[in-house]
DNA sequence: GTGGTCTAGACCACT
DNA sequence: GTGGTCTAGACCACC
């Protein structure tokens, strides 16, 4: 499904979750599919079944999935009240990030064109 | 001079780090002035100078600052030999977070402006 | 495992980062192969934990090494992005030791010879 | 005379003596010529007088120059007796060097190439 | 048990 | 007084 660095100094649960979303938000697992179970992702990607579990619970909390009881995991619809704190946060981030890429050389018309390419492509519909 | 959350799960010299960059990037603190030593700024923070200086030492890894023993830390000019380097660290890192934007509702449009303004006032000469 | 002098002028950290640098050239220390927890290499060398762990995060930073939390610390593969940068710091050492070399009497075949023993032993798989 | 890196992390001292070597072993400096006196050099470099002298006794240690009082330090003659030693701290590291330059991708022939060009650049009578 | 962060306090080298 | 190194000992996050 997809691979984990194990050499990477990120957490393997926080890769997970990373994975988790872009598979979400690209709409490769679209709303209420379900996710595989915690024993057999973990025994697919041989991990420790707590580190799926963590990273569950971690998706749960930021509201991209849900859970119920005896039947698993699934993916959640975008909830617009969650969705600003999350945004203003990422937003937060963002300023950041393009002044340092500015900074460090990156022209704004590269930025541009970088906005443009990854519109295009969610646009689309996601997974390409 | 700038708040520190303590409790935060990000380490403190993570946080200074990011700080100290961004009155970098901003032209607050401009090349070659000094930046508070290490005692003095361990103590204005409440904090232990080693950790200072490890966000220091950081910040000297990437290029920012360089530090002279018995004289100080100063801001450091661009180098563009390390950019690269960092520069595609920053990218692969901006890639991610434009898409996760993206997915949380902010519209492309939206996204340019803030390039726009972001690059605008880099030009005029950082601060304002 | 090895020597360490306490009282030398170069610091404690990065006497066990050049010897652990030679150690991985030399291949004794194979990729992936794990090395000593910090715990206990410092147990092993009388040398606080903490000196350990900067060594450590000094070969990790020059891309020697990963660090992993719950797991260890691991031989990195050589990757060639980071070559450059590092390469070119040691040119430069590189042809100021070998000025110094021939100015206290060292003759030019005498080098030469240097570079043919050590290449060879390279080239046959490094430890011996 | 020379150029001085003050944001440089090495000490000034030594690169004072680094520069100073250099100019003896390229002969710029000749045997038995005098330097110029610490208290010139320091205002000429716009250095502390005790750096000057610091490197200057640095310099009479490791036999490159000798001082006589009330008339100042001098070009030595290279001693054989002190070579040796000296030497052998050279040859270790240049082996430890040279090892780590083709551990990060430097090609045998290149490092011959190198030793060529000083060694003729040497041969020619040094400055140049 | 593993790496990582932080504190408190000492000492050294450099300017 | 400045940065840099080191120790002793505590606590956290991850697996």
């Amino acid at each position: 499904m997809f691979e984990l660095d194990l050499r990477s100094r990120k957490p393997i649960y926080e890769q997970l979750v990373d994975k988790l979303k872009e598979l979400i938000i690209n709409e490769v697992l679209q709303v209420d599919e379900k996710l595989p179970s915690v024993r057999v992702l973990a025994q697919q990607l041989t991990v420790n079944p707590n580190t799926i579990q963590k990273a569950y619970r971690e998706l749960e909390n930021q509201g991209y999935i849900y859970s119920l009881k005896g039947k698993g995991s699934f993916v959640n619809v975008l909830e617009f009240t969650e969705t600003s704190e999350e945004l203003m946060k990422v937003k937060e981030q963002l300023e950041k990030l393009i002044a340092e890429a500015l900074f460090l050389g990156m022209s704004a018309s590269e930025l541009r064109a970088i906005v443009e390419k990854i519109d295009e492509s969610a646009n689309r519909g996601g997974s390409n």
